[in-house]
DNA sequence: ATAGAAAATGCAAGCGCTTACATGAAGGAA
DNA sequence: TTCCTTCATGTAAGCGCTTGCATTTTCTAT
């Protein structure tokens, strides 16, 4: 502890054990490679200089960094934030590190993160949705640099894809709107532009529709950026619409939920004369009142999944295969049929 | 783009532009030293060979990062995911990055990430609350590693820190609780051992009851992890208690959602026969019904602030300012006098 | 013009680590 | 015993960048 003014390095801790860097390095990387003793002392003058390796080092030397980096569009909000924690659980367990970055819905922004992040070594990136430049994918390749792709699944992409099936789901949940007897829609999404994972939902709904086919189903759609304000405001939006939609889709659950809220304050009441889904099911969805029917993503698990994938990945053990995380319809309170 | 297999080095840029490296990297960080026409030719040669600098190389080479290391409790949790957001915002408009760590509450984990952070290079550290071991502090102090506290104001401990009184602004909610004619308190606290927060709110509470003094008062405490279920398990157990109290204070929003919840599920009604309020304010704090009485905490604030002090202590234009960042209740509908 | 100062650039020494290769010691087969 | 493996360790060459110092160029004032 502490006498220096300044950090130990392998070679303090190699003069401390009377041995040459190479020797404390091996020990401490692959230890197989040391005799016994040899090690012992190693450890020992590691432990009394209190070292650390510099691992800025390390990368440059071995070209290797333990580190995967993430980029999602915000860390302030619970799906991600779930996703992520369980996404880095699983790196800490495999000895790996995880540099996060958000980049705000804004392809600028995160085209500059993966520049940061692939600058500062990352053996692999985790990306959320497939949508973006040729470029980025261009330079990642160049750069060597794996990724992989989640909250999205789409096999036939480019890069693989950890994920679920947004359409499907987002079908299926419309097709049970239907059936309940609903026929004026609305759907509040959020931004579809560069975000393959809200077009795909509001093509699930799309397709739903097709499939009926009684002609009578209409839909209106609004756009708006994730947010429970914004929720509420589509929502008022949505209300004067004509024909007024008797349920009301949303992109995703903090939409919903600023349905919600917004219904209430509007004196509208759920499910009776509207009814209100959601996307996610985050733990809102069940507090709140009326609870939130809804799809439910196992985010945790689609985020253990993806770690490993991508580790496979950076250890060469895998090229990127694509799983699809199954999801399944929450049913309960904000959703029943229409009163007519 | 990507002819080469392999990514451009600054060697690689000097060549195409025909001067050395040095001029490359001066270009790069210091572009006033380097005339104009120059600057052009090597950043087309930067353009043209996608270059981006090997983060890893400079931070050896200068010492200096442009990083910072936050570690966190958990990411899975409204408060921190607020603060941290809004504190990596501000870091990268200083231009810095941010890497992540969770600890999931545990003090060896985090004693842990603290090695990995600043054996990565980090140039500063947020960290969550002031207390941890003095080895630690004499690490970070022997790397030479400033950090900063946050989520705890305590202007005379050791590291300075950007927060606010947790103590006192409970103790004021606790006084309104009492105001309101309860007599009878619950306390669900979140685990205070080595959680300083968790702790200054229990305190806050007794202040309130000893300076209150009719002598009649009683508290009853339940200790538990943060989530909502524990929340409400807790809650289900505080009504059991003799005497049962006509209030329950909750550590903090995401418990008392869970008392909330167990309530209603065991058809107590709130506030009419049990109160109920939180601490931070989240947004489920105002979603929920009843909504929720809680100490509000402007987190967006605290994060930013603390990013550009602790950016300060890193360029050495600060050496720690302890800041406070004040409070307010947020008066809403889960408290209520007692009904007697 | 020209000396001297100032500005722009180049040179080269590291930063702390890993690892290919060289060396030496120990063990085994003949 | 001798020669050949095999294993443990040491030697030293980088990894890509920054920066103090040396050198060259440009500018200013005479």
């Amino acid at each position: 502890m502490g006498k220096s003014r300044t950090a130990p390095t392998l070679n303090d801790v190699a003069k401390e054990a009377g041995v040459s860097t190479a020797t404390v390095s091996r020990c401490l990387n692959s230890p197989a490679r040391v005799v016994d003793e040899t090690r012992k002392r190693v450890l020992k003058a590691v432990d009394k200089l209190g070292y650390t390796p510099n691992i800025a080092a390390r990368i440059m030397a071995a070209n290797r960094s333990y580190s995967i980096g993430a980029i999602i569009p915000t860390m302030d909000n619970a799906i991600f934030a779930r996703g992520l924690q369980a996404f880095q659980d699983q790196l800490r367990e495999k000895g790996y590190s995880l540099l996060v970055a958000s980049s705000a819905y804004r392809p600028e922004i995160e085209k500059d993160q993966i520049r940061t992040l692939v600058a500062r070594g990352v053996d692999g990136l985790l990306l959320i949705g497939h949508e973006r430049k040729h470029e980025i994918y261009d330079y990642l390749e160049q750069h060597q640099v794996p990724a992989l792709v989640a909250w999205s699944y789409m096999p036939e992409a480019r890069q693989p894809s950890v994920g679920f099936d947004n359409r499907g789901a987002m079908c299926d949940l419309a097709r049970r709107v239907l059936a309940a007897g609903h026929r004026h829609i609305g759907l509040i999404s959020g931004v579809t532009e560069g975000n393959d994972r809200a077009l795909s939902r509001v093509e699930g709904v799309r397709d739903a529709l097709a499939k009926a086919g009684h002609g009578a189903e209409t839909m209106t759609l609004i756009e708006t950026p994730y947010g429970i304000d914004n929720g509420a405001r589509a929502f008022a939006e949505m209300m004067q619409r004509n024909p007024r939609p008797t349920a009301v889709m949303c992109g995703n659950d903090v939409l919903a939920v600023g349905a919600l809220r917004e219904a209430q304050s509007l004196g509208i009441s759920v499910p009776g004369e509207v009814a209100i889904t959601g996307f996610d099911d985050i733990e809102l969805a069940e507090i709140i009142s009326p609870s939130l029917t809804t799809v439910h993503v196992p985010h945790r698990e689609m985020g253990r999944k993806a770690a490993s994938e991508l580790i496979d990945m950076v250890e060469g053990r895998s090229a990127g295969q694509s799983t699809c995380i199954s999801t399944h319809i929450v049913s309960r309170h904000s959703l029943v049929a229409p009163k007519n």
